[in-house]
DNA sequence: AAAGGACACAACCGCACGGGG
DNA sequence: CCCCCGTGCGGTTGTGTCCTT
């Protein structure tokens, strides 16, 4: 391997960063980078992770920046007319998930990489369909018409779950740093008990972020209510920038593309 | 209720590329 | 040129959660 020493710029620790950590990040973490970013922006990612006081490699900084904190990261369900788009590009880019992200503002490359691997790829293999076919548009406009008709015949779509049927949710404060608790495997926060019982306040870190987290918070704000809909935990998995109408209109009513395969395609 | 498998996704790894010295 | 460094990309892995038996 020729490039070896290219890449353990940022992968082999060298004795001193004996202590690199590794694996999911922390909430501290999490504040450490957007408290260093919201003050002196990104770039430099070696620097910034120590700087920052980071106990992680640069690489593993921007990931964590571009693939989760950053603000205008989009979370939640992928769309219909997201996934179509996918699909489209896909059949035309082939696994150039950047350049498919480009397409889709907010989305990451590795959560459409992942969306693909983990989703599309299944159902290709059922369907029989090579990935960089034109059978697959095909196979998908045929599927997104039948998804179609079956919405719009069934009102009753079972969204949100029942289970989080007449759930409630406390005010949500504004200094409440909800975007930082997620859904990640090894998540240092629990779920809460009940649907309605959030951790206690003081389990999150200090809100030091400045205008950086108060605009997030802001933002979250203008769109509590319709998250609201899906139950306490629920809200902790949709991102602050969710749009209402998006999450009521599309995720809602269509559901995810490939739910339908038991029924249409298998 | 417990165990095991499947799934989803965050995070890591290896590699390539471009710019600056 | 060559080397180093920072960055970006695509593939892969690790692990928590969900589902099924």
């Amino acid at each position: 391997m020729a490039n070896v020493s290219k890449s353990e710029n940022y992968s082999k620790p060298s004795e001193e960063e004996s202590e690199l950590r590794r694996g999911p990040w922390t909430i501290e973490e999490d504040t450490l980078l957007i408290h260093y970013i919201a003050g002196h922006g990104e770039g430099q990612w070696n620097i910034l992770a120590k700087q920052a006081g980071l106990k992680r490699t640069g690489k593993s900084c921007r990931l964590r920046w571009l693939n989760y904190l950053k603000p205008d990261v989009k979370r939640g369900n992928l769309t219909l007319q997201e996934q179509l788009l996918i699909l489209e590009l896909h059949s035309k880019l082939g696994n150039r998930w950047s350049k498919i992200a480009q397409h889709l503002p907010g989305r990451t490359d590795n959560e459409i990489k992942n969306y693909w691997r983990t989703r599309v790829q299944k159902q290709l293999r059922h369907l029989k369909v090579e990935a960089n076919s034109s059978r697959v548009l095909d196979a998908i406009h045929d599927l997104s018409v039948l998804e179609a008709m079956d919405q719009s015949s069934n009102p009753s779509l079972n969204f949100p779950p029942s289970s989080l049927h007449n759930t409630t949710l406390p005010n949500m404060s504004e200094t409440a740093i909800l975007p930082f608790n997620d859904n990640r495997g090894g998540s240092p926060l629990p779920p809460p008990s009940s649907a309605n019982q959030w951790p206690e306040i003081s389990e999150y870190p200090p809100n030091s972020c400045g205008e950086f987290v108060e605009a997030w918070s802001f933002n979250m704000l203008q769109k509590q209510e319709p998250v609201c809909a899906l139950g306490a935990w629920e809200v902790a998995d949709c991102d602050a920038h969710m749009a209402a109408p998006d999450w009521l209109l599309e995720d809602a009513m269509v559901g995810n593309l490939w739910s339908l395969e038991d029924h249409h395609l298998v």
